[in-house]
RNA sequence: GGUGGCGUAGCCAAGUGGUAAGGCAAUGGUUUGCAAAACCAUCAUGCAUCGGUUCAAAUCCGAUCGCCACCUCCA
C-alpha cells in the first residue's frame, strides 16, 4: 500500500511498525457547536483510509479524540476557550452542552456511515496524562512559566519530525498576531491559568496553579496513551499541519525522543462552488442535517465526497450532489436487480480496484472501475453485483442495503389497489384515466414503472 | 507581505512528459398509449492566457490573469 506523508511531501509505500497491525489516531471534534460537511469530509477521509488499510488485509486500532476543553479561538495562544465562550453565549453548563455535540457528531458519522472508532478519548478524562507530560517538558528545562500559564520554549528543541516545511512564517510587518505573553510566536501553551478574578467551568488544579491544559497537549497525551510513543498513522484536515500538528510532535518528541508518528495523512478542505460561504463564523455553515433536509439520502454526499481524491480540494454544489445522488441510485438499482447468491467475485476488476485504492486511496478511479464493470455485457449481472458489493467494503456507500431481496418494499394497500385500477385502465385504453391514477399514486410517494415484465413501484 | 494550493466540457472530477478516466446534465435512437425508468449512441483537436524546453506538454520552465486557504475562527 502506497500514502502519501506530508513529512515527506510525496507518496510513500507504508508497512505497519508492527506486523499486521496498524495504529492510527485522528484529530476529532472540537464539541463547542455542530460539524458541518466540511468537517464531516475530514473524518469520512479517515474512516476510508481505516476501511483500506483494512481490505489491504491489516488489523487497524484507530484511536480518534474529543477536544472538549482548551481549544482556544486563536491559534496563537491568545484567544478564548470555545467551549466555554460557547457554553456563556448559550447559557449553558459546558459539560452538559459538549455531551450533547459529541453525541451529535457521532449520529452523523453513523449517517455517512463512517465506522466508529476503537477508541474515543475526551480531553477532560485525561487531565492527569497531560500534567504529567508537561513535567517531564519542564524536567528538560523546555517549558517556561508567565503570568498565562506554561509555555513550550521552541528554541530550546529541534524535533526529529519535520513538518517546518509548511512553519508559518510570520511576517513582522503583516502579522496581526502579537506573541503576547509568550517570548517567541512559535511557542505554544501547555497549560494556561484561570483568569483571575472568574471561575472557569472547567479548570483543574496543577502544579502550576488552577487552569486548564493547552490545545495540542491533549492529542499527544491521548495518542501515546493508547497507541505507544511510537505510532503509524496520524490524520486530520490540511489546516491542522502548521500549527497543531507541528505543535504535537514537538512536544511529543520532546518527551520521548523518540518518532512519533511516521505517516501524517491530511485531508483537503471542502470548498463551495457557489459564493455561498463556509465557515463558522459567519454563520454560513451547511450541516449534514441540511442535506438530509433537502431530501439527500446522506450516502449520495459520501459518493460525491469520494469521486474526488481525498487530498484535493472538493467543490460543493447541489447540482454535484444531484448527480451523485441520481449515479448512486443506478448503482443501487442495478444491485437491486441481481442475485448475489449468484455471483462470484471477478478477480480482474477487483485488482484493478484494489489496484487503485491502494495506492493513496485513488477512490476516483476506483469508481470508475466501478462503472466499467457495472457496464461490462460480458459480465454475469449476478457476478458484477456481487463484485460491486466488495469494492463497498471500502467505498462504505451501504450498497448491500440495496441488493435485491433486501429492500422489499412495504407498499401501503391503497396504492396496490390504484396500480390494479390503472392497469385494468391501461387495458381499457382509458388513458386518461390511467395517467390520473399514476398522478395519485405519484402523490403518496411512489413511482409507477412499465417494465417488459409489467408494471412495478419504486419508492420517491 | 509570507506560506500552501488551485484554474480540465453546462456541473462535479481523474489525469505530473506519449496524444484528455468516470459520473451528472444535454442531444439522438430503441422501448412505451404517453411519460418515467432502462438500454444503445453522440458529447473537450481541447486542459485560464502568452511565451519557452522537447520528437512529443494539461503535465516541465518563465511571465501574466483569476481563485481559495492559512498567517486572524474553521477539518
Amino acid at each position: 500500500m502506497k500514502l502519501y506523508n506530508s513529512i515527506t511531501k510525496s507518496v510513500e509505500p507504508f508497512t505497519p511498525l508492527e506486523n499486521n497491525r496498524v495504529r492510527m489516531y485522528s484529530c476529532g471534534p472540537t464539541v463547542y457547536s455542530y460539524q458541518h460537511i466540511g468537517n464531516l469530509r475530514t473524518y469520512t477521509f479517515s474512516d476510508l483510509l481505516k476501511r483500506s488499510l483494512q481490505f489491504a488485509g491489516f488489523r487497524v486500532l484507530h484511536a480518534m479524540n474529543v477536544t472538549d476543553v482548551g481549544h482556544l479561538t486563536d491559534d496563537a495562544d491568545a484567544g478564548e476557550d470555545k467551549i466555554e465562550r460557547a457554553a456563556r453565549a448559550a447559557g449553558r453548563d459546558a459539560w452538559a452542552m459538549t455531551e450533547i455535540f459529541k453525541a451529535k457528531f457521532f449520529e452523523d458519522c453513523a449517517g455517512l456511515n463512517i465506522l466508529p472508532p476503537d477508541i474515543v478519548c475526551r480531553a477532560t478524562d485525561h487531565i492527569a496524562e497531560q500534567i504529567a507530560m508537561i513535567q517531564k517538558m519542564e524536567d528538560k528545562g523546555l517549558t517556561y512559566c508567565n503570568a498565562d500559564g506554561i509555555y513550550f520554549d521552541t528554541t530550546k528543541f529541534n524535533p526529529i519530525t519535520d513538518l517546518s516545511n509548511m512553519r508559518i512564517q510570520a511576517s513582522e510587518e503583516y502579522s496581526r498576531v502579537g506573541t503576547g505573553e509568550k517570548r517567541s510566536s512559535y511557542d505554544f501553551s501547555l497549560w494556561k491559568f484561570s483568569p483571575t478574578g472568574a471561575k472557569r467551568q472547567m479548570e483543574w488544579e496543577s502544579p502550576w496553579g488552577v487552569g486548564f491544559p493547552g490545545w495540542h497537549l491533549e492529542c499527544s497525551a491521548m495518542s501515546m496513551k493508547y497507541l505507544g510513543e511510537t505510532f503509524d498513522i496520524h490524520t486530520g484536515g490540511i489546516d491542522h499541519i502548521p500549527v497543531h500538528h507541528t505543535n504535537e510532535i514537538i512536544q511529543s518528541e520532546s518527551v520521548t525522543g523518540k518518532t512519533f508518528a511516521k505517516f501524517w495523512v491530511h485531508a483537503g478542505w471542502l470548498s463551495f462552488g457557489d459564493s455561498e460561504k463556509m465557515s463558522k463564523s459567519a454563520g454560513g455553515t451547511l450541516l449534514l442535517d441540511n442535506i438530509l433536509a433537502h431530501g439527500y439520502d446522506p450516502m449520495a454526499f459520501r459518493y460525491l465526497m469520494l469521486t474526488a481524491h481525498y487530498r484535493g480540494p472538493l467543490k460543493f454544489t447541489w447540482e454535484a450532489l444531484d448527480g451523485a445522488a441520481t449515479a448512486l441510485s443506478r448503482i443501487r438499482d442495478f444491485l437491486a436487480e441481481s442475485d448475489l447468491s449468484q455471483g462470484n467475485i471477478i478477480e480482474s476488476y477487483i485488482s484493478t480496484f484494489r489496484e487503485h485504492i491502494l495506492n493513496d486511496l485513488d477512490t476516483p478511479k476506483g469508481i470508475a472501475t466501478l462503472w466499467t464493470l457495472l457496464k461490462d455485457n460480458k459480465v454475469k449481472k449476478d457476478d458484477a453485483a456481487r463484485t460491486i458489493i466488495e469494492m463497498d467494503k471500502v467505498l462504505g456507500l451501504r450498497l448491500l442495503l440495496h441488493v435485491s431481496g433486501k429492500t422489499d418494499l412495504e407498499v401501503p394497500a391503497e396504492v396496490l389497489a390504484l396500480l390494479t385500477e390503472r392497469t385494468a385502465l391501461k387495458a381499457a385504453k382509458d388513458y386518461a384515466g390511467a395517467d390520473a391514477v399514476r398522478d395519485q399514486i405519484t402523490a403518496l410517494g411512489f413511482e409507477v414503472m412499465d417494465t417488459p415484465k409489467g408494471p412495478a413501484l419504486k419508492l420517491l
